[in-house]
DNA sequence: TATTAATTCGTCAACTTACCGAACTAATAG
DNA sequence: CTATTAGTTCGGTAAGTTGACGAATTAATA
């Protein structure tokens, strides 16, 4: 048969398996419905989802007239991926299930010595995670890593990651990947974030976002038709190059970025040194808000000049919703100052949030991406027009509230 | 049998169609290799293919060795779409055929009512078009309408459309469609020129790219992925509102955005003005260029706000080529303006154009949607993953030059 | 020049996959 | 016991495949 003929039975199997993964416990005959697919059909497939390992069957729903039916739902341990999140000062790691549960981060101090030791830290924390669940190794199919910097996917190594000593300088991808016997995906840290907002956050079911993280520096993921925006070289959403804040025409703002040389942490600390001559880390400066009219000075330089990043977004790309993250973009004080800035320079009516998912949205992103891979390739296997998309999260064990 | 079942056929001849629209003429033997498709298979789709009237036989092909293969291609007059560029002072019409011609375009004032006459002119000139080409009216099959605001597409109404007079009172869309008997597609000109751009231009197999136009105000079409980027409310590109060049905090860029404000023709006029004391048209003030300073200090400054509207653009979404046109985005002269002026602020390595189309983007984009959706509708009948990718355009009869 | 070989095009016939609908069996609430 | 719902069995249909074969055409050869 041809491609696509051939293809028919593996695309009714990744419909049917969604419909189980999104509406289970589900029995047969309500799948049939869901799909228009005949009973028969129905039986079959389910048959082949469970000799292959996908779904399992579950004991039988009684209490409407007629027959019990016996339902499906997936089997969460037939498949695991592990999420990274690797930043400068902390590496976490979580595991997702193929029922979408993330069970309990594990986190560590980053190793200094950056590249391979990195490698083998990561490696030595997804094997870690498997054993502390008491989980199958081999299960593990998949590891998904935020980086931050921007990822080469020909050669596996991460750029314009200064915090994590020679990222570019070695096959990251690549290294890991054998370190740990799966593929490994890697994507920017922020574009993560954003996907994680998508699935478990408060940007579900808007297709449209960008998610800005402020914090050591500025950066934006984003969302446009329901796809993450990489851009040509993976640069998109470097707001740090947005060319206001600093004048963009200085040779300084060729090498940092007109706008992260006034919005970012050293920016902010060097704005509050200009002022009062005193050196006081950020955490600080929002302490002393109350009763310091320069900590209020740094913060309001801060919120303006990101409030035109937000601006910037909006006449570029008009989405339904920004959210805030990072370790400063979700500080209320900071977003209420945004919030109001914003309102001064448009009238877009874009909704602007403090990110659901706190700290944890790459890893949340991490996981979706990698769930959506696995079911990309164990599932589809390529075939065209059979995507499957993620039930919602199941973030419980994660400590997020969930809601769903 | 299932939706899916059900489509195989429909599929298999919309890629059936698509090979020959785009490798065409070609016989059944080289379609079967090329889709890997069996030749009996093939022999039933292009008997139905051609009994519908979309493919047709053309002569034998001989010289190699073997039976000579009967060729099939696509029936050009099989159906037709208008193309239309309604601006605030001329309306643009052409026709594009299912082979992908595009013929002679019939330019004339727009009705100055606006409204319900311009709908008249342009179901009129539409008529004429066919009637000039000897062609049959009821083959034409839809209209797509750039205009320069932005399409409502729930009320058929366009919004922010100031030129034209009424626009955005009555169901536009609606009216036309009713005036033509067939549909009608509303989308802004300049999302349409970075379609055509994307097509025919300079822009061809690029999938991350803006088409910046720059004439009476500023505004951008995004491709991401690909994709058009409209934005949730249809807003996105509006380049005029990023949120430097004049300030943004001032209430007059509320109205008319800051970047408005100081870099098309309006504000050209303005500061010349300013420097000068003397009252001058825009097109006259390029031709002072090599004995007026004055003109070059206004060429200067709009070349230096649109730059930084690229950087903007480049850091947002990071794309392979940003392509200007307008009417003055398109001069040589402001635009090796803007690429040193872009030189200064960036290190991005996204390429800058001057678009190959002219002031025809927007009236091929428009023949561009207008073919897709008429594959859309009349061959893949809403089939999942049924797309046909438009073939080369063929500009040849609308005078201009080619590099297909 | 006539014949034969090689090659390619398109069709026919038999077989396979995957779906459907109808009839049938199974289980369960009332 | 009966109405109702769940799931299976059994033919039937749509669409695609493979392999054999006739038709058409070029190239080589007697």
């Amino acid at each position: 048969m041809t491609e696509t003929a051939n293809n028919i039975r593996r695309l009714n199997k990744c419909n049917v398996f969604e419909v189980i993964a999104h509406e289970g416990p589900i029995s047969r005959a309500a799948i049939a419905k869901r799909l228009g697919l005949s009973k028969q059909t129905l039986s079959e497939v389910a048959k082949e989802l469970e000799s292959e390992g996908w779904v399992q069957q579950v004991g039988l729903e009684r209490g409407n007239v007629g027959r019990a039916a016996m339902n499906f739902e997936v089997v969460p341990d037939a498949a695991f991926v592990a999420a990274v999140d690797l930043g400068g000062t902390k590496v976490k790691v979580a595991i997702a299930n193929l029922a979408c549960q993330i069970f309990g981060e594990a986190t560590e101090k980053t190793d200094p010595r950056g590249g391979g030791a990195v490698v083998d830290q990561i490696a030595r924390l997804c094997r870690e995670m498997m054993d502390q669940h008491g989980l199958q190794q081999d299960r593990l199919r998949l590891a998904v890593v935020g980086v931050p910097g921007v990822p080469d996917h020909e050669s596996g190594a991460v750029h314009m990651a200064p915090n994590i000593p020679q990222l570019d300088e070695i096959d990251f991808a690549g290294e890991l990947s054998k370190a740990l016997g799966f593929d490994v995906v890697i994507e920017n840290d922020v574009n993560l974030a954003v996907l994680g907002e998508h699935w478990g956050g408060v940007a579900q079911h808007v297709d449209d976002l960008a998610y800005v993280a402020l914090g050591t520096g500025i950066g934006a993921g984003i969302i446009v038709n329901g796809e993450l925006v990489r851009g040509k070289n993976g640069g998109a959403g470097e707001l740090g190059y947005l060319p206001f804040g600093a004048d963009p025409f200085e040779d300084a703002s060729l090498r940092q970025g007109a706008l992260e040389r006034v919005t970012a942490t050293d920016a902010m600390r060097d704005y509050y040194f200009e002022l009062t001559g005193e050196k006081i880390e950020v955490p600080e400066i929002f302490d002393r808000l109350d009763q310091d009219d320069h900590a209020q000075k740094v913060l309001d330089r801060t919120a303006r000049e990101t409030a035109r990043a937000v601006a910037a977004i909006s006449a570029l790309i008009d989405p339904e919703q920004i959210v805030f993250g990072g370790s400063i973009g979700r500080r209320e004080e900071l977003f209420s100052r945004i919030k109001a800035q914003f309102g001064l320079i448009t009238r877009s009516p874009v909704e602007l949030y403090i990110s659901d998912l706190g700290g944890k949205a790459a890893l949340i992103g991490a996981a979706s991406l990698g769930l959506s891979h696995v079911h990309a390739t164990l599932l589809a296997g390529g075939v065209p027009g059979a995507e499957i998309t993620l039930p919602p999260a199941k973030l419980a064990k994660l400590g997020v509230v969930s809601n769903g």
